[in-house]
DNA sequence: TTCTAGCGTATTGTCAACAATCGTGAGTCT
DNA sequence: AGACTCACGATTGTTGACAATACGCTAGAA
């Protein structure tokens, strides 16, 4: 089954991609650098083949660019790009969220309280610990994307531009402050959810991922 | 037996990638069929590296799926499929009209006014024409898109998303006798957005949207 | 007849060499 | 000196051959 040891189970350019997508994500290959074919293919011992496969997976989620001939570089998430994407963050998980209200399960909308009362014990004990907050924080979102049962949605917003919001997240790792606040608004759209009442938690989830882009660009004019 | 007179102003890989799009979009390759590489390879006169890249490509674009191994099959839109993608163009469009509102030039406003009489005309006259209806439609959908000056929200839903919505468009000559009132609802939108009324013109392109997505599910259920 | 096991073929995945294109720096002319 | 030209080097794009995997077919037994 799904378990472990998916290593080399699939293809060299899967695999690729998955690893490039950590590479970027974490930093190890800064942001606007422009990355070299041949280095690349032998720093990860594939050949050129599978590894402009992956590349041009990488293009399709917009993590690089690539000009023909001229090669391809990481993008740089200046401010403007990062309040394009919570833009788009905004519209489908507000729409997630209403469509979660009308389709997820008593079942999961219970399991869902309690993860929130996971991150509240979470939160209240070790104060300062970003690190879940990033995974805590993320699980929560990812949750409602899948509750919207709209698979198309949880892929486009779950899978392929999360990668670009967890692509800053991990780079500019000041930023936090906003934790307990972040879970009191969790838990309000949560209450929505389960009254089932759509128009409310998209409303929330909308102010919610607003407050988060606001924090965000705060916090890049202070810390250049 | 081809000409190759074209000499690609971009990459082999890129051509391909349009002309596979063109090709699904046109039926010309049926959905659900399982495409063989070697055989497109030479169809279209190119080696198996350029046309997997391509194929990668429409991957990303969700135009076909891919199984490890086991080949790649163009999706076959059936009508849950399709009600998942309109709910995310609801959302999408959504956040445009609003954005559109606020950002438009004036000057833009008033050619997106020009194209509005235009289409009427064109309506009024050729009554019957449902090209037109697909590309200008479109048309008015993609400025909107375009005015919210939202890059990414544009190249997500304007150039990614579309190619789905045209597949089906396409494929499915029927389900028309909604233009008029489509058009109507179309000067009610720019009448939101020449008033800067972000709230109401996303509220009504949110309408539209649905309202095109209910006929369209009305009009499967009728022709099978 | 039907299920299963095993083999052979056809298709996909990978590689390393070949060709085309762009960026760069030396050299020259005004 | 500054700008333009042109050829060189390095990188990307493309190809055909090679390896690995999945699918179908035959054959045999219950």
């Amino acid at each position: 089954m799904s378990s472990v040891a998916h290593i080399s189970s699939t293809t060299l350019a899967d695999n690729l991609r998955e690893k490039l997508i950590s590479a970027i994500i974490d930093g190890e290959i800064p942001q606007g650098e422009k990355i070299s074919e041949m280095e690349l293919a032998s720093r990860y011992g594939v050949s050129r083949g599978p590894l402009r496969e992956a590349i041009r997976d990488l293009e399709g989620l917009r993590l690089v660019r690539r000009r023909p001939h001229a090669g391809v570089r990481v993008v740089s998430l200046h401010c403007a790009e990062l309040r394009e994407i919570f833009t788009i963050r905004e519209a489908l998980e507000g729409m997630a969220a209403r469509l979660a209200s009308e389709k997820m399960s008593d079942e999961d909308i219970h399991s869902l309280g309690e993860l929130l009362r996971l991150h509240e014990t979470e939160v209240r004990n070790s104060d300062g610990e970003l690190y879940f907050r990033q995974q805590g924080d993320l699980d929560f979102h990812l949750r409602i994307l899948r509750g919207s049962g709209n698979q198309h949605l949880y892929e486009l917003m779950g899978e392929d531009l999360y990668q670009l919001i967890m692509m800053y997240r991990r780079q500019s790792s000041q930023c936090l402050a906003r934790v307990t606040r972040a879970l009191d608004e969790h838990k309000r759209i949560f209450d929505a959810i389960r009254s089932r009442d759509g128009e409310l938690a998209e409303i929330l989830m909308r102010r919610h991922i607003q407050g988060a882009s606001l924090a965000l660009r705060r916090c890049i004019e202070e810390n250049p």
